[in-house]
DNA sequence: AATGAATGAGTATTCATTCAT
DNA sequence: CATGAATGAATACTCATTCAT
């Protein structure tokens, strides 16, 4: 191709297989900033840089849409987590710590977290997809916390302590951090520092946890 | 209207003065569930038992409705609450677990938690009402915190531990549980028994913040 | 009313009652005109004088125009004329005639005779319509001409003829002439006169019925 | 290419010449049934099994393959016909029989016969064609009737009549039989015997043309 | 005050047409 | 020649808002 071809813009361009990707990450941004309802295709096109036709090229409706943005990335994601947490030889508070830790890097820090955001504002209007999600996500990742807090009880690390609610309660304070940081945190109230937030989380929650050693 | 037929028809009895705070009523249920551009005005009219038109006689467009859902009587419970707060006699932990169950039953527990859910759903397209939401709800719920933590420092009670986190983590299962019962639990995955869920909240948020003893 | 406000146009008036025919009326012959599919309900609303919204608080969808387009009017007629038929006293030959005769004027020669160029158009993308139309419309248009001939046969007026297709083609040259008036009548080509077009078909026809005198 | 691979692959052996006549084919099957408006370039290209882009090789414009499918075939056999009518030497009586029944066998009962049932559905929307149309075919058609009529009362088999619509009637059954197929009988209600319909026509046709014997 | 028919701007979706490959 | 990804104007349908009654 001549430099002076190059200069000029073409009206479009082949992208077959990294469009569905391209289309789905933009799309996920405006659900997240204004909701299904609120976003308009034309804006996900003109933000994904496409017109609004390609998008029914990969996707056969909004709703279509909608879904696959909620249902790609985050499984994947899971089960390499899931892996790492298996594998884990310290100290169950230190795995605590690491469990926190890693779900904030891998997830609650990265445009995914905006898909828990979604799908909260979003389960009245799409009840299937929000079972598909309890079950794939919030299920598999509470049973990371509940494995962790069983293995420091077994261990004598931490104290008997009921695994229904312990594992909700665990996980709050990080799932509240990636709600925050994809709605008030937007509209330019208090920032806040992730870092000490989970650093002072972990802290107390690993206080809460572990066994009295007064009677030692 | 003879005696007899305000007898008859009671229904029809209602007074001007309900009009709004029944719309409005009508209208959080509707936005919590749907979102806002999710719902339709037909339905709050609908649901409210009214027709269409009569919504403008009371608010002047669909956002005026929504801003009105959101400022109706929250403040006033947040203030019934402060002084409540403020007046409490025992020890801080105690305080700490009066504070989640007060809050539990004055607000997460009545249709007031859905506008929570609302709020971190829309504040991407209501920018200024979530500035006045955080400024006048947030600040002030979290303030509550601080100032219970604060009491129980000063008091030796509790551990110093930093202010600026450690509020929002006490407060984050409480609201997570408020926005689950209005978001997931409402497409009939997993219930959560709120009861015991704070129990084991407030046990694990005490022992978090508890002094050390062994020192003692 | 005032003088002064008579000539104030009303942005809009109430007529639900006549709506739906008025409505349907507009649609049927821009039907005719483009087909279904050529059809815009923008220019339906259009030429029935109101907004586009409008159509949609009376009819479902397009599809739903269309069916009540075709539904509407037609099978009443034919009732009345299925009456009128069976009460005739003269001859079968002037029953033939009566019949040609009163099928154009009470259908043939109104819009009515556009839903049959209309159902000829569309029958393959109204399925369930088109059997609705046949049995309700063709068939029961059949059966007059059949019980007709039948009659003429019994009193050894008409000669014996099969009665399976007699019927189509005593009928084929007034459907004929509906649907060309219906269609390449409407771009300006070569114009029939119905009158002397159906004396001419009448003639042929009772010709050929009558049973033969040679034999007297 | 050599012999083998010709007689491997005879599908893709298609000649530049042959496609032109595909699509239309394809093309018009789709425009019977679904009309015009109502068929999608898609569709017409999947059905001649090329993609989109290829029919705009062959036709500039949706417009122009309508008017290709029309014009193509239709005239080539009116010429045909035409020598062969008059030629003709026998009576005029078995004249008609054989205009008939030719035309149903050359035209009416191949897929040329959709073109007629097409062009009655889409004469509003292409006028210069239907006028075309109405020249080439229907003008020229009718006169092979004319024809066949005067001659037979020329000889005096036939009675004197006007010559007007009589060519009209004795066209309709056939032109309706071919309508029929193309509409209703598609979507599987009553089907006709076209021999048999056709015999019965006829029969009734020289009946009402034949000059009265009894006067000789 | 209340109604609900009517409106029309707005949005999802379709499909004829183009053009780089 | 042939392809099919990309386009964008066109169109069905929705819904917040108005206003005569």
């Amino acid at each position: 191709m001549s430099i002076l071809a190059r200069v000029i813009e073409p009206r479009w361009e082949r992208r077959k297989d990294a469009r569905p990707g391209e289309l789905a990450s933009a799309a996920l941004e405006l659900f997240v900033e204004r909701g299904f309802a609120g976003t308009r295709l034309d804006d996900v096109a003109k933000r994904a840089g496409v017109s609004k036709g390609t998008l029914y090229l990969y996707f056969d409706s909004k709703d279509d849409l909608f879904k696959a943005v909620v249902r790609e990335g985050i499984v994947s994601r899971i089960v390499e987590f899931e892996d790492r947490m298996r594998a884990y030889q310290g100290s169950s508070a230190d795995l605590m710590r690491l469990l926190v830790k890693t779900w904030w890097q891998k997830i609650g820090s990265t445009k995914l977290a905006g898909i828990t955001k979604l799908m909260m504002s979003e389960a009245g209007n799409f009840q299937e997809l929000a079972n598909f999600y309890h079950t794939e996500v919030i299920v598999r990742g509470l049973a990371l916390f509940t494995a962790a807090i069983q293995r420091g009880i077994d261990s004598g690390e931490f104290r008997p302590i009921e695994l229904q609610h312990t594992p909700h309660i665990c996980a709050a304070p990080v799932l509240m951090l990636m709600l925050w940081r994809n709605s008030f945190d937007l509209c330019g109230v208090e920032q806040m520092d992730p870092d000490a937030y989970l650093a002072t989380h972990t802290d107390m929650l690993v206080r809460g946890l572990l066994a009295d050693k007064r009677k030692d």
